[in-house]
RNA sequence: GCGAGGGUAGCCAAGCGGCCAACGGCGGCGGACUCAAGAUCCGCUCGUGUAGACGUUCAAGGGUUCGAUUCCCUUCCCUCGCACCA
């Protein structure tokens, strides 16, 4: 047999049309209640790369393997349309965004079809075609009226790169960067729309404990990126101190400032607040700019966010503290920020590391206020705080009538005590700004009134589509004045089109409701399908929409839920977030030049070695290393199966139903039991894994003997299907050769009548003997062994070892010895007594004594093949007595004859 | 700093209370086949050992247990996410 592959080109096409003849993976409308598997869909660049394969090749193969045990599949894809890309190649080709991105996606399509992936393209979505956009309007003006959209000002993330502001989850790291092209974010403030997921940050954080079928870290980010934290808002009176008023002439009162909220997570260290802090841009240091040039150039000059050091100014004014009625002075500084809490905040330097720095370094006072839990019956003692600061829980001191409460307590009672204070809940989650000043999005359907204000788009008008594009610097809709000119739904008179629009997030936020109807013309999804069939089952993407996509989805799941009665509320019951595929550790990127294609992948050895190199290198969670010698062995494997199957097919062979069919045959039903579980588990390493086993199985039975061709059919055919998720088209031809009618795709899952416990338990009795016997023959040296005896131990032992796992008994021997058959044995039973009493608590059960003897039997021709020796499995009534001593249920003895 | 996930033989990587000197792959070594190479097949790959044994190992150190690679604690290191977050 030759190593040169086999012509997976001819192969593929062939399959790939029949597939299509048959609309093999169709989804009928009428089915009940399909599994669900998806993908997250593509941004139609024009290619897929490595992780696009990795993506849809496990969605695939699940889909598949779920087909062929039975269920119905909806599996659909489609395309993530809209986008800054294709305004820039648009730009940059002369052309426009709707002909590019159309491009991209008949190109990628076919790339998809090449692959082999078998999705129901009569479901396909392309969210930048009116027919789903205008869902995204619809969708917008319901929010509306439920009162989940809001129009404000906003300091926003602005990209200077793509001209368009960013949701906050679209900028990444400490350096601020923009998730699509790495260029540092700035901030500008802007009028922006925003949806209100802040109403749903409770629901979304809370959920996410039942999230199940989701991975930790996945959950982990979105509790962190919710970040809801509970504590207190205080108030201080902020006034200026009696000497700052003196400059400004005589008899002029101190100037009052009024209540200043703080937020604090621990108002129990309110006693040891020694000023008080302002954000820069809070409204007081603002003011305050206006008149004192200090303030105005620590504003406007020195105050540095990003820096690591804190700085700050002192401001002249004095707040009250309400639990001492001490005056702290106020400083604005820079680590105060403003959308952090309530920009502003009460300075513990004692108890706080960043308070800490900041009065060592402005020489305020540092006074603890709580000592670490004393030991029972001692004194509090108060920590050493001047070096740094205790950041801990424990016992207040120096708190007046507090003192000697815990933290928790403290909290709790100062929450009450204190007129202005009240609990208060705080969230890192922002509302999400969904203004986007670029042309290839969802035009936001609202109209600007000079008389009525902002008014959303009748229903009825809807879609608001997209004009022609107009390549220009800036927002091309700002300068398509034709479409921008519009009357006022409300009064008639002139107003102007909103020219933002709509983050694409937006459009994925519920594309895979969009699936269950694709074609529907009066709502976004048929709601009695879509409660039928969501959520998806098994969602698998790259973990970058950790938080952006998967958390909009939710929120939007939700909301469809309590306004549109979807009756689900997450849309997502299991998601896998795939691993990379790298290169030599590193992972794959144009800039880097370290790509390897699909196409050139495809070309040379064929979509089945892609997607089964892939899909055996690793877990489908983790990343792993592209490697070209990998890729060669996968198809070098797949060229030997189809060998295989073809010598078959042309020359049947006669061999007997021997003890080595059953061999064979044990086998086949093993790797079909522990292959399936791990497809149900979506380990499909595990699963090509056993089934390459079988195939080297079926190999060495064909090289041994002359194979019982029952038997040896069964096991190719098994082979086959174990393949057909991941291999589909070369399984289709090698189903066909071996002559089956119809399509492997659809047909039934092999199926096993063992489990995996008897499974595991007679390979390891193989393995284990054959392990002996090679130790044996290694260590006594034996040249050339003339044969081997393998005995099986005697039935009594069986039965000894089950009474002593089952026997909770102090003396296991005198137990024994009720049972007469076992104290017949005399010596021997009081020998063996003592071995099990000895490992008392490490005994499990072994097979039964015959299942032992057939498992021996049939692999003796193993045992037989490597030592060139004879190889007798002998019963307990045929053996003598020495050989019997060392035999035990699990394990033979073993006489060499050399 | 906080949180999540990890650290297993030359490398990659399973195992996650006894079946474990620890699956599998790569690499290396030896053998079969071959004129030869490749492919394929059979072994070996911590140490000692003339009958299946013993000794030392699963980041380091403690602990729980009759028994720990597996559970608990501490420390160190790696990867990822968040963070002047009040």
């Amino acid at each position: 047999m030759s190593d040169a592959g086999y012509d997976h080109a001819t192969v593929e096409r062939r399959w790939q049309e029949a597939w299509d003849e048959e609309d093999a993976y169709r989804t009928p409308d009428d089915v009940e209640d399909p599994t669900y598997v998806l993908g997250m869909y593509p941004y139609p660049s024009g290619k897929l790369h490595m992780g696009h394969v990795r993506n849809y090749t496990i969605t695939d193969a699940y889909a598949r393997f779920r087909r062929m045990q039975g269920d119905d599949v909806l599996h659909p894809m489609g395309w993530d349309a809209f986008g800054l890309p294709a305004e820039n190649a648009a730009k940059e080709r002369d052309t426009n965004p709707r002909d590019w991105t159309f491009d991209c996606i008949e190109t990628m399509t076919e790339q998809m079809e090449s692959m082999g992936f078998g999705y129901d393209w009569d479901r396909e979505i392309a969210t930048c075609t009116p027919e789903y956009y205008q869902w995204n309007q619809w969708l917008f003006e319901r929010f509306h009226e439920e009162g989940l959209v809001e129009r404000r000002d906003a300091e926003v993330n602005w990209c200077p790169h793509c001209e368009t502001v960013l949701a906050d989850e679209q900028v990444e790291g400490e350096a601020e960067l923009c998730w699509r092209c790495d260029t540092p974010v700035e901030q500008r403030e802007l009028e922006q729309w925003f949806l209100k997921i802040t109403e749903y940050a409770d629901e979304l954080l809370e959920a996410i404990d039942d999230l199940e079928g989701w991975p930790n870290s996945v959950r982990q980010m979105q509790r962190n990126w919710i970040g809801r934290q509970y504590g207190a808002e205080v108030d201080f009176e902020v006034s200026e101190a009696p000497r700052a008023s003196d400059g400004r002439g005589e008899g002029s009162e101190p100037r009052e400032y009024g209540p200043v909220t703080a937020f604090t997570t621990r108002l129990d260290t309110i006693h040891g607040a020694t000023f008080f802090a302002l954000a820069p841009d809070h409204p007081i240091s603002e003011a305050l700019a206006e008149e004192d040039e200090d303030v105005r150039r620590f504003v406007e000059e020195e105050a540095d966010p990003d820096g690591d050091e804190p700085n700050g100014v002192a401001t002249g004014l004095t707040a009250t503290n309400p639990a001492t009625g001490d005056e702290i002075p106020v400083y604005v500084a820079d680590f105060v920020l403003s959308d952090v809490g309530t920009g502003a905040l009460m300075a513990v330097p004692g108890h706080d590391e960043r308070d800490h720095i900041f009065a060592e370094k402005k020489g305020l006072d540092i006074v603890p206020v709580i000592a670490p839990e004393p030991e029972a019956g001692e004194a509090p003692e108060a920590p050493d705080v001047e070096e740094a600061a205790y950041t801990e829980d424990g016992v207040l001191i120096n708190s007046g009538d507090y003192s000697g409460l815990d933290s928790e307590t403290a909290r709790e009672r100062l929450t009450e005590d204190i007129d202005s204070a009240e609990e208060a809940t705080q969230y890192q989650l922002r509302d999400w700004g969904i203004s986007r000043q670029r042309y290839w999005g969802t035009p936001i359907p609202v109209i600007h009134c000079e008389e009525c204000g902002p008014v959303t788009v009748p229903e009825e008008d809807l879609p608001v589509e997209l004009p022609e594009f107009i390549n220009t610097t800036g927002n091309p809709l700002d300068a398509a004045e034709e479409w921008k000119q519009t009357t006022c739904p409300e009064c008639g008179g002139p107003a102007e089109r909103e020219t933002d629009t709509m983050d694409t997030f937006v459009d994925s936020s519920w594309y895979f409701l969009r699936y269950v109807s694709p074609g529907l013309e009066d709502a976004p999804f048929d709601l009695e399908r879509a409660n039928d069939w969501m959520p998806v089952d098994q969602y698998v993407g790259g973990i970058e929409h950790a938080v952006m996509h998967l958390l909009y989805s939710r929120f939007f799941t939700k909301v469809l839920a309590d306004h549109e009665g979807l009756e689900h509320r997450e849309p997502f019951t299991n998601l896998l977030a795939q691993g990379m595929v790298q290169l030599e550790g590193e992972k794959m990127s144009k800039s880097k030049g370290n790509v390897v294609s699909p196409q050139r992948i495809v070309e040379e050895y064929g979509a089945d070695t892609a997607r089964l190199f892939m899909m055996q290198a690793a877990q489908p969670e983790r990343d792993f290393d592209w490697s070209e010698e990998g890729v060669r062995s996968t198809n070098a494997f797949l060229a030997r199966l189809k060998g295989m199957v073809e010598d078959y097919v042309s020359d049947e062979p006669a061999g007997d139903d021997d003890a080595v069919a059953s061999y064979v045959d044990g086998e086949i039903e093993a790797t079909i039991a522990l292959a399936t579980d791990e497809y149900d588990d979506l380990t499909f390493n595990k699963a090509l894994r056993e089934t390459q086993d079988l195939v080297r199985t079926l190999r060495q039975y064909r090289d041994y003997a002359e194979p019982h061709a029952e038997t040896y059919e069964r096991g190719l055919s098994a082979v086959v299907r174990l393949l057909a998720p991941v291999a589909p088209h070369l399984a289709e031809e090698l189903w066909d050769e071996l002559g089956n009618d119809g399509l492997v795709a659809d047909a039934a899952w092999p199926t096993a009548e063992v489990d995996r416990d008897h499974v595991t338990k007679r390979r390891r009795l193989v393995e284990n003997t054959r392990e002996d016997i090679r130790d044996i023959v290694e260590v006594a040296g034996i040249e050339d062994p003339n044969a081997i005896d393998v005995v099986v131990a005697p039935d009594w032992k069986y039965d000894a070892l089950e009474i002593a796992i089952e026997s909770d008994a102090d003396n296991l021997i005198g137990e024994l010895m009720q049972e007469s058959h076992i104290r017949e044995q005399g010596d021997a039973a009081a020998d063996y007594g003592q071995d099990l009493q000895a490992e008392r608590e490490a005994l499990s059960m072994t097979l039964s004594p015959e299942a032992e003897y057939a498992a021996l039997e049939s692999a003796a021709w193993l045992i037989e093949r490597e030592f060139e020796a004879p190889v007798t499995v002998v019963g307990a009534d045929e053996a003598d007595e020495g050989a019997l001593a060392n035999a035990e249920p699990g394990r033979p003895a073993i006489e060499i004859d050399d």
